[in-house]
DNA sequence: CGTTTTCTTGACAGGGATCAACACTAGTGG
DNA sequence: CCACTAGTGTTGATCCCTGTCAAGAAAACG
């Protein structure tokens, strides 16, 4: 993709807006506002179960659209809140279908979007069904370098990570006390630090090795190429 | 969706192709065959882990087009298997898309497909990461009837449920000898009968309860009507 | 029928949950 | 500037849900 084509995503037209940490940015069936695309801060996509837990579907990072292609009305079903203080521009759905129809790269960047976002939460089932504790966190931590990174942020030396023990017990299964334990276990072994919500990856080889983390499933090669063969 | 438009979909066409129960219909890097559409047989989407374990990622009944748009090129990450002998057709990209150009309740039953998809991956992270094997299993059955119900198979006092015990873990994130135990249990409540690899559900409303099954997020109310407001 | 797969059961171990303090940090207001 | 407060991180003790290992039944299959 061009540096014009992701102008062109990234520059969409929409209504700014704000949410600070903890409120919700969207929620099921308070009307189309179109595509959140977040500008700034980290939020997600939740759902709340009967006994007060939580359970976080998706990660947003900063430069993210939220489900490229929107939703159909009435297709709304998960909320979307903040994770951190957060601004975020909502783009119309035809917004984003005028731009694909412009730039043939500029559709093939939506699609390549689905398709990762899809993968992510496909690794995100591999965690939690199949992977333990220390292993969730390690995965998801090696993720978020790359994600981060995609999107054209810094992570020479290390990330901000701004969630709390407690929003990484809901992302990934665990409670808060033991997402504690656990990463006292990998800044023990020598794989991470983690203060101050900074976070450093002191042994990328040995942590992604533990993890079982393999980035192919990111297509970062392909994210800021031009058009492919189809 | 009218009949005609149902009828463009479920008859595209493509090549036919079997798989035996176990083998992989589709694995990656084996060059792009176009989409499959399960004609009969239940298969699945899966990752293998390092430690031998297994991660079903998304489970395909009769009639279910596994990814409604297709993937890119280089984009197939995950093998699909058949978890019985399946028969399926392997319909090209193109030719969706045409079928999606020609009618626009077509492009919408298309969208409709990806984001119940993508819904019902959602609450397998849900039910992954923050409910019990019991639930898990309950939720996975109530899914499954409507799921078939909506695919226009036969549910009326039970339905077959070809998944054996390992299966069920694969996909739930448990171990087979728990699933077992689990089953007993749902049995022993009068939620469910489970013999001969089918499934009864004895107690809808309180098998719908304990597990926290909201039909909602399959959004069947939309999945034979004509096109929406948009 | 014999062979393989699947289901079932028992004993035991362990990862993660729960409950409950306490420490630390940061923001607030007097 | 210093309590005061609320949120977050840390620790300990204990419980239990689920995993592991192993062996038999039962069913499916050729």
């Amino acid at each position: 993709m061009s540096q014009a084509d992701e102008a062109i995503l990234l520059g969409l037209r929409g209504s700014s807006g704000q949410a600070d940490k903890g409120r919700d940015i969207t929620r099921p069936h308070d009307g189309s506002h179109g595509i959140p695309l977040i500008v700034k801060g980290w939020s997600c996509r939740y759902q709340l179960l009967g006994n007060g837990k939580r359970q976080i579907l998706t990660l947003y990072l900063p430069g993210d659209l939220c489900e490229p292609f929107g939703t159909l009305p009435g297709f709304a079903d998960y909320p979307l809140g903040a994770l951190t203080f957060t601004t975020y521009r909502m783009v119309s759905r035809q917004a984003v279908f005028h731009a694909a129809g412009e730039s043939a790269a500029c559709e093939r960047a939506l699609w390549w979007d689905l398709l990762v976002a899809t993968n992510i939460e496909r690794e995100h089932i591999v965690s939690l069904g199949r992977r333990s504790a220390a292993e969730r966190l390690g995965h998801l931590f090696c993720e978020l370098e790359m994600r981060l990174e995609m999107a054209g942020l810094p992570t020479h030396g290390g990330y901000d990570m701004p969630l709390t023990q407690a929003d990484l017990g809901d992302l990934l299964g665990l409670t808060p006390v033991h997402v504690n334990r656990s990463l006292q276990d990998l800044r023990a072994s020598g794989l991470i630090s983690l203060e101050n919500r900074r976070l450093t990856i002191r042994n990328r080889a040995e942590l992604r090795a533990m993890a079982e983390f393999d980035p192919a499933y990111l297509h970062a090669e392909q994210s800021r190429r031009g058009a492919g063969g189809w």
